[in-house]
RNA sequence: CGGAGUGUGGCGCAGUCUGGUAGCGCACCUGCUUUGGGAGCAGGGGGUCGAAGGUUCGAGUCCUUUCACUCCGACCA
């Protein structure tokens, strides 16, 4: 390809919203182009070089694991939507519409209700299984705030893949197959990651893994341990119960249960001070407002130990709620509740409560006593199964719930996700074949997820400089750049030809710097636009030399003319 | 959804307070010069000033309404 020809608008200017480097160097490189605002991009053709590139490994290693590629349609019917319970629950991203015949419908953000209705109507024997079906799709998920260029857009490109199994251990089978293909791809395609356990979201089903491309600019927070492999996302993350301070002996707090006057008292940090005790034999009381389907609010109480911090993904789960909002005093007072001095004991009817699983069958501890002005010490955990769940966010220097080692936190770009999901799907959906019995049974299934476009961003965050992209061989738009230092030059134009026409000849992607331009633009968009390698022919030619130019590190080597062809393929 | 901003040529901005011929930089087009680190000179094209309504002899500027986008937060594939 010659530049000449080529649309990559590449600019100067660094984008009023990117902060960052990826968002920043796939503009200014011209590799994608902003929609009005709005998370919404157009892929350029250097961009969709690179595109097409992710994708390409992503069906390769896809379809050597056994996976067949389809394409659903994009504007779902919303009755399928509504089989699932999915309708509600999935809340404002969902992009709802009507037709003209004003039936309801969406734009895709997933597809397991189109894939499961796929498979319902066509498979329906167990002879027929195992199946794995995916594509890679646009898909649109209308996000409260998108940001970061391709990171967090509205419409993206992702790869999405369900399975179907006649039982558990097939499903495990294939569950385990597809974390091994998905990390084939991201080592091919150059990336560091890191395979954390997840929540499971939106999506539902019982166990997920993320691939977690390690990145300072990522947007998730994930947990690891620094001597064992135990990786894990903070929304599901685990650790050792959390002990105790050491005290001397007999010093340990003892109290007798009873209500304590504790006026203008009403922080964790203020209580700690008020009995001089150390925040771990505390219970604090975080309220939320959980929003049920169909308009559903209900207040919640979440009592955690007052050196623990509530994880909210967790509390969500736990109540079972779609969604959890902060809630204000006015509302607190007005369901009988007093702020600052809530406990469990007491409480009002029509509030709900959860108790971290680590307080079980604690005793000697301080908690709100649900009156003004007044804490109850001595507090005796209850033992009811129901209303203790895992509730809190863990911390840097927690323990390892595998090995005695520290966890700490560190940020991850979410670039994969694998679940397992069951009969999530199958049973609401009535999607069922006959097995060896002749008896119906909803399919066991597996979903998985790949964010290509996301990738793109992955790849530039984990792989930049100050001056710009630096994609990885496998993911590169061209493998080789070749700079005419000056075109007008008859000699430097013609060994530029040369090598271009050999290599082409070669069979290597080959992007010809003939422009018109002076030297300086052209080296600072290789720079920018971060092809592998680049040959400049320029001065040195009249010594008969060439220089090759590697973009990770910018490290020069002078070649000679007649050597060029071989120095240039042996660096591929 | 809460808070804060911004909408003027393709991009980035000034002009708005104090109403009076729409401007600057970059980009773009033509010509000449230049050619190893984002060139110089000369000439040129391009804007319903987010939208609607109002005040006024006159509105980018003042008033009302509205839409969009961005940032921080909340939330989240």
């Amino acid at each position: 390809m010659r530049f000449s020809k080529m649309l990559i608008p590449t600019t100067k200017e660094v984008p009023n919203d990117a902060t960052l480097p990826s968002h920043i160097y796939l503009v200014r490189g011209g590799f994608i182009q902003n929609v009005g605002g709005s998370g919404l991009y157009n892929f350029l053709p250097a961009g969709k070089r690179v595109l097409d590139k992710v994708r390409a490994i992503a069906k390769e290693e896809l379809d050597a694991a056994g996976c067949q590629e389809v394409d659903l349609a994009f504007v779902t019917p919303a009755a399928l939507w509504e089989e699932s319970g999915r309708y509600e629950k999935y809340g404002k991203e969902l992009l709802r519409f009507k037709d003209r015949k004003a039936n309801d419908f969406v734009l895709g953000p997933t597809h397991e209700e189109m894939m499961v209705n796929l498979v319902r109507h066509t498979v329906k024997s167990y002879k027929q299984l195992p199946l794995n079906l995916y594509q890679i799709k646009t898909k649109f998920r209308d996000e409260i705030r998108p940001r970061f260029g391709l990171m967090r857009g509205r419409e993206f490109l992702m790869k999405d893949g369900y399975s179907f199994h006649k039982d558990a251990e097939d499903m495990q089978r294939e569950f385990d197959l597809m974390e091994q293909t998905y990390s084939r791809i991201f080592e091919r395609l150059g990336l560091d990651f890191r395979i954390v356990e997840a929540d499971s979201g939106a999506i539902g089903g019982s166990r997920s893994k993320e691939f977690m491309v390690l990145a300072d600019s990522g947007e998730d927070t994930i947990v690891v341990c620094d001597s064992c492999s135990y990786g894990a996302n903070i929304e599901a993350a685990r650790r050792a119960p959390k002990l105790a301070p050491v005290y001397a002996k007999d010093e340990a707090p003892e109290m007798t249960r009873t209500d304590f006057h504790t006026p203008g008292v009403t922080t964790i940090d203020a209580l700690a001070e008020f009995f001089h005790i150390d925040p771990h034999h505390l219970i604090k009381a975080v309220a939320k407002k959980a929003l049920y389907d169909e308009g559903v609010e209900k207040i919640v109480l979440f009592f955690i130990r007052g050196n623990d911090a509530l994880e909210e993904t967790k509390a969500c789960n736990a109540v079972e709620a779609n969604e959890l909002i902060d809630v204000s005093e006015e509302e607190l007072r007005a369901a009988g509740l007093t702020p600052g001095y809530m406990g469990f004991n007491a409480l009002p009817e029509g509030v709900i409560f959860r108790m971290d699983q680590e307080l079980r069958s604690e005793g000697n501890l301080i908690m709100g006593a649900n009156r003004d002005a007044y804490h109850t010490i001595g507090v005796q955990m209850p033992d009811v199964s129901e209303h203790y769940a895992d509730l809190i966010a863990v911390q840097p220097g927690d323990v390892c719930p595998h090995c005695a080692g520290t966890l700490s936190h560190t940020k991850g770009i979410e670039v994969g996700h694998i679940f397992q999901l069951g009969t999530r799907y199958s049973e609401p959906l009535g999607a069922t074949f006959l097995d060896e019995n002749g008896k119906a049974k909803p399919y066991e299934m597996g979903t998985y997820g790949i964010g290509i476009s996301r990738l793109l961003a992955a790849i530039i965050e984990q792989h930049h400089d100050e001056r710009g992209c630096i994609w990885t061989p496998a993911s590169a738009p061209f493998a080789v750049e070749i700079i005419i230092s000056n075109v007008k030059k008859e000699a430097e134009k013609e060994a530029g030809e040369a090598l271009y026409a050999q290599l082409q000849e070669a069979g290597v992607e080959v992007l010809l710097d003939d422009r018109p331009e002076r030297f300086g633009p052209k080296m600072s968009d290789f720079e920018l636009i971060g092809i592998p390698l680049a040959v400049v022919i320029g001065k040195k030619l009249a010594d008969g030399q060439a220089e090759i130019i590697v973009r990770d590190g910018l490290e020069r080597t002078d070649v000679a003319i007649d050597t060029l062809l071989d120095e240039v393929t042996k660096r591929l």
